[in-house]
DNA sequence: ACAGTAAGCGTTATAATATAACATTACTTT
DNA sequence: AAAGTAATGTTATATTATAACGCTTACTGT
């Protein structure tokens, strides 16, 4: 009898990544034209290295990962590149880990619900329009006005509570 | 005539800290016997230290301004004092500033949003219950479950709109 | 095409935030 | 008194992020 398969990571890949990965990539080549802003080698290189899974990204880590490609590479060059990512709306960073992450809704809505899972640490967007709502509602009645926002979530997502049975 | 009055900070102080101070810290000690945890004297401290202001502070800050009271005082002195008071939720960590703020609703809910004025600094509290509703449900749907959320909001408070005349 | 300006990047240095690891003290339980 | 535990002292270091300056490349207006 066969063992049963050992997990080294938490979710079987039920999703063609590389479609993930070339639909962001293409849409962020095309906004970077529409908008006349330079999606240069090193802003794309880093752009690919988030998108290498869905998974928040140190700082650091991409500039272990970039160096074999851009031998000079030094914090600055990767902190850049996060804030021209960031300003074009390309990626999000994840405040209550002080990571980054792709966003797939580039060029569209950029506030979103950001759900972090604490096994397998990936994270899932999620526009959630009732929140927003109920947020837009919640600054008007405080007479604030709102310039961003961090809403983010940490706990175990579903397919892992599937997977690990709920035992949270 | 008289010149127009010039304004060092942005908030004419209409409230009466002294009143919050010693409300947060009264509801604090309580609330430590009550548990059986200890609020020692640097712990203490950090939180008085905290609750000078409604503006977030940062860790760094606070030993500065412990360092008088406490010669000893070291990061790890500051840092173990915030998480004990993050642990029993008297104070809030500000996830997008990398910051600290006092908690007004210490003992009740803990998960609130946070609204954070670009201009005076302050952070205001709300417990805004339609959106942890709508984040709730949210969750639900996402099979997502959640062990802590922040939510937050950067952008000019009701007061500083007022006062400036809503140019933001 | 060319000069002027802006954007991007290389480079060095350092600031700001946070934790690890182990020693010591103070109090509590046996 | 001995052993255990919680808090703190202490040293060192890890992690995250920015400043400042000069050079090169790309775009802009003429």
């Amino acid at each position: 009898m066969k063992p049963t398969a050992e997990v080294s990571h938490f979710h079987p890949v039920e999703h063609d990544h590389k479609k993930c990965v070339s639909e962001a990539l293409g849409i962020a080549e095309h906004l970077c034209v529409v908008r006349g802003v330079q999606l240069t080698p090193i802003r794309h290189q880093v752009l690919e290295l988030i998108w290498d899974s869905h998974k928040a990204v140190k700082a650091y880590d991409l500039l272990d990962r970039i160096k074999p490609l851009q031998n000079a590479a030094k914090p600055a060059t990767i902190y850049r590149a996060l804030d021209f990512l960031i300003e074009q709306g390309l990626i999000h960073r994840v405040e209550s880990l002080n990571a980054f992450v792709g966003c797939s809704c580039s060029g569209h809505q950029h506030e979103l619900l950001l759900l972090i899972c604490k096994r397998c640490n990936e994270v899932e967007e999620r526009p959630a329009p009732k929140v927003m709502e109920a947020l837009a509602q919640e600054f008007y009645q405080a007479g604030f006005v709102p310039h961003s926002k961090a809403i983010e979530a940490q706990g175990i997502c579903g397919k892992c509570s599937e997977f690990f049975g709920n035992q949270n």
